[in-house]
DNA sequence: GCTTTTGCGCTATGATATAACGTTTTAGGA
DNA sequence: TCCTAAAACGTTATATCATAGCGCAAAAGC
């Protein structure tokens, strides 16, 4: 029996300036209105995840942090990211053990991902019908869904390529 | 600003003997006609996730692997699970790192899990639209689905319930 | 200004998962 | 049957991800 293993992800690094500023105005916005504080350290693990905008594990931000010279704890991260998570403005994907900036934190979507399992790129899918069948599946076994994205786990065009 | 931790799950024992006989059956049915080598720490591990019948983690099975007398380490448990997810006789759900005997092995589905946010009480959804859907949502993005579950974050009617 | 809550630094530890290597078992061909 | 290669497994060590618990400081509400 074939027990493959799979390979890591490696894609070109790309700046996000934009994205980071753009998530920050967003995130401040949805702060103000809803009283939110968007503390420092809040506002800094935000900017590293977009900076990224593409999942980032805890420890990565982590190591982004402590390049500006504190020696931060597990800890710090993770708190900054269970606000944010909360707050709407990060997801969290199981599958991958990582974060990734939600696009529209002012509304309170529940997303659909698809992962690849090979290389852990991601894709948003976006279908208000895919939604509202989940959350109609949802209720009849009454469950009512929250915010938290649904993670498809596929194999992405690139990966499926033979090699 | 208000941020509530979740509370675990705590429900009754309930004697699963037939459906491990029953998961059993089936296994062997399936490596048989696979060619896939059921040995006897895959079988234990497989009867433990169906005495279990609900999720259980790794180190659970580990625990109850090593009531048996040996002094097993996690990877004999990780590498049974590897070797059941393959077959199609586990899946993993990522959302609680843990593993649940899959009901028709002998059918390659992607069954969707409910999976409540706070209890950890998980149900599935039979639902073949919902299924296409993904599959074809999936396809227009490139991606292919495999056999791994779509877990789906929810609260169940239990936890809904205020207090 | 006092109290209560919230945020955060810090140390430690828990929980989950894999690497690496050697030995044993199994399957299948010479 | 014996040999060989692959697969399964034991064992030790370690990597990776996440939380507990405590104390201090800053901020919010009275």
């Amino acid at each position: 029996m074939r027990m493959s293993k799979s390979a890591p992800a490696q894609r070109p690094a790309h700046d996000h300036r934009r994205c980071v500023e753009r998530a920050v105005a967003a995130a401040e916005r949805v702060c103000t209105a809803r009283q939110f504080k968007l503390t420092p350290i809040r506002k800094r693990v935000l900017e590293i995840v977009w900076r990224q905008h593409e999942p980032i594990g805890a420890y990565e931000i982590l190591a982004e942090l402590a390049k500006d010279g504190g020696k931060p704890a597990p800890q710090t991260v993770y708190r900054a990211l269970e606000f944010l998570q909360q707050a709407g403005l990060v997801h969290r994907l199981d599958t991958l053990n990582a974060f990734l900036g939600c696009d529209r934190p002012e509304d309170t979507h529940s997303g659909q991902f698809l992962v690849c399992s090979r290389c852990r790129r991601v894709a948003e899918i976006e279908d208000s019908v895919l939604n509202r069948t989940l959350r109609e599946r949802a209720r009849a076994l009454g469950f009512r869904l929250d915010a938290s994205p649904v993670e498809i786990k596929a194999i992405c065009a690139q990966c499926a390529i033979p090699g």
